[in-house]
DNA sequence: TATGATGATTGTTG
DNA sequence: CAACAATCATCATA
């Protein structure tokens, strides 16, 4: 109730105000009547509306005049204490449900995942350790480095237009609220404005604000994410390896087409030589090993010809290493960088010709010396006349290496299995013992 | 543009 | 965990 008289008395004070702005001292005092009397009221708002109406018409010095004789009111200070009173008993009621400031955990979001990116963490750092962190995840240190820097380069571009948006929307949010602020205090001067008031607004613009920051940080995470899946779904952008590269995968493949299974070392060289990912070597493998054996016949040419290559090159080969064993001692190993490996596949290669019935037949990978490769490849080159002929006609290879269920035979383990067509003038001195 | 080849991924298995 | 099998998505070519 007591409530109700004060509010009453400002109202009234209001109108009392409003009277003297827009009439000035001039103006004749209001009608003395209460509510009860229509046409008093009606008669009052007939002279307000006047007043408003004819208020330009008024010189500037003279509207100056009544600001200031407003101003210097000597009720206006208890006037505004009071207007402020009530607006914050009113208005907080009003704005309360707006103003409770939640954490925003979509916002904690955001800013987690574009820390974690090394978009909004610190400078070089950040990207370079999510791009590496990418980089191990689709597990390649050499052949990613141009996409990875490609990748990184965009990486920053983002980071960078994200900064400057940022920058840009800061300073557009502390301009706005020194300009809002101004204006509040300015303002205050002519009607009620509470400091509180002006930093409730200033807390309104900054959450208008930081609502449009929000946005950016969105639109900044989906870039992000459609970065990351452009290049990082290698998927997305298969490339054929080179030429060269399946050359190398494929004459290794064949060689040892009784075992292919590259050990980690193998793979590791095969990678090298490449220049694919050891994990790629391993998924061609795999490919490799599968479609082969689901469609040997359709492979029947292409083993032709890397055997045929490989008995060429391991023919050379030995022929070098024939040599040397001849002018050197007969220990020496092999000289060729590459040639170990090509006369290692040699003597699997003769392996599989010895096989073509099929059986089974298991042999150790390691253990092989140069002369054993001699023996081998000697036999090769005094059957150098078939070879041409198995190109021709009879397939040199055959899923030797394969058993019955369409399985490799596990060829690591050595066995004491000897060929059941391996005569006493046997090659196979490669046979573990 | 249809089609086969091919590198990569995913889910399963031993 | 490596290998396999199925599958996907892209590349290359007729």
């Amino acid at each position: 109730m007591d409530e109700q008289a004060r509010i009453m008395q400002a109202l009234g004070g209001v109108s009392l105000a409003g009277h003297s702005v827009q009439g000035g001292m001039a103006l004749p005092p209001p009608h003395g009547h209460d509510g009860t009397d229509g046409d008093g009221r009606k008669q009052d708002i007939g002279d307000i509306l006047h007043q408003i109406m004819t208020i330009t018409d008024q010189s500037l010095d003279e509207a100056q005049a009544k600001k200031h004789g407003l101003n210097c009111h000597r009720m206006k200070p208890a006037l505004f204490s009071v207007l402020c009173e009530i607006k914050e008993k009113t208005g907080l009621s009003i704005r309360g449900a707006q103003e409770e400031d939640s954490p925003d955990p979509q916002l904690m979001r955001l800013d987690n995942m574009l820390l974690a990116e090394g978009v909004s963490g610190p400078e070089k750092g950040g990207g370079s350790a999510a791009a590496a962190a990418a980089a191990a995840a689709t597990g390649s240190p050499t052949d990613n480095s141009i996409e990875h820097s490609d990748y990184r380069a965009k990486l920053s571009q983002i980071r960078q237009i994200y900064h400057t948006e940022l920058e840009k929307y800061e300073q557009a949010c502390n301009e706005f609220t020194t300009h809002v602020m101004n204006l509040l205090r300015e303002q205050s001067r002519t009607r009620p404005i509470s400091p509180k008031e002006i930093e409730r607004m200033v807390s309104i613009i900054h959450r208008k604000f930081s609502s449009i920051q929000m946005q950016l940080k969105q639109s900044t995470c989906e870039a992000v994410m459609i970065l990351r899946s452009r290049f990082l779904d290698a998927r997305r952008k298969r490339r054929n390896f080179s030429k060269q590269a399946t050359e190398i995968l494929n004459e290794y493949f064949y060689s040892h087409l009784s075992n292919p299974y590259p050990s980690e070392e193998a793979k590791e060289e095969l990678a090298k030589k490449c220049s694919i990912t050891v994990s790629q070597v391993s998924n061609w493998f795999g490919n490799k090993r599968i479609r082969y054996k689901k469609n040997i016949g359709k492979f029947q040419e292409e083993a032709n010809l890397y055997a045929a290559k490989t008995a060429v090159t391991a023919a050379h080969a030995v022929a070098a290493a024939v040599q040397n064993s001849q002018t050197n001692s007969p220990t020496t190993p092999n000289s060729g960088s590459s040639g170990s490996f090509n006369l290692l596949n040699s003597g699997d290669m003769f392996m599989s010709m010895q096989n073509l019935n099929g059986d089974s037949y298991q042999r150790a990978q390691v253990g092989a010396n140069v002369q054993s490769q001699v023996d081998t490849l000697r036999h090769v080159i005094s059957q150098t006349a078939g070879y041409n002929d198995a190109l021709g006609g009879n397939p040199m290879y055959s899923p030797h290496g394969l058993n019955g269920n369409g399985g490799w035979q596990d060829a690591t383990t050595p066995s004491s299995v000897i060929s059941p067509i391996e005569g006493p003038g046997s090659v196979h001195s490669d046979t573990s013992n």
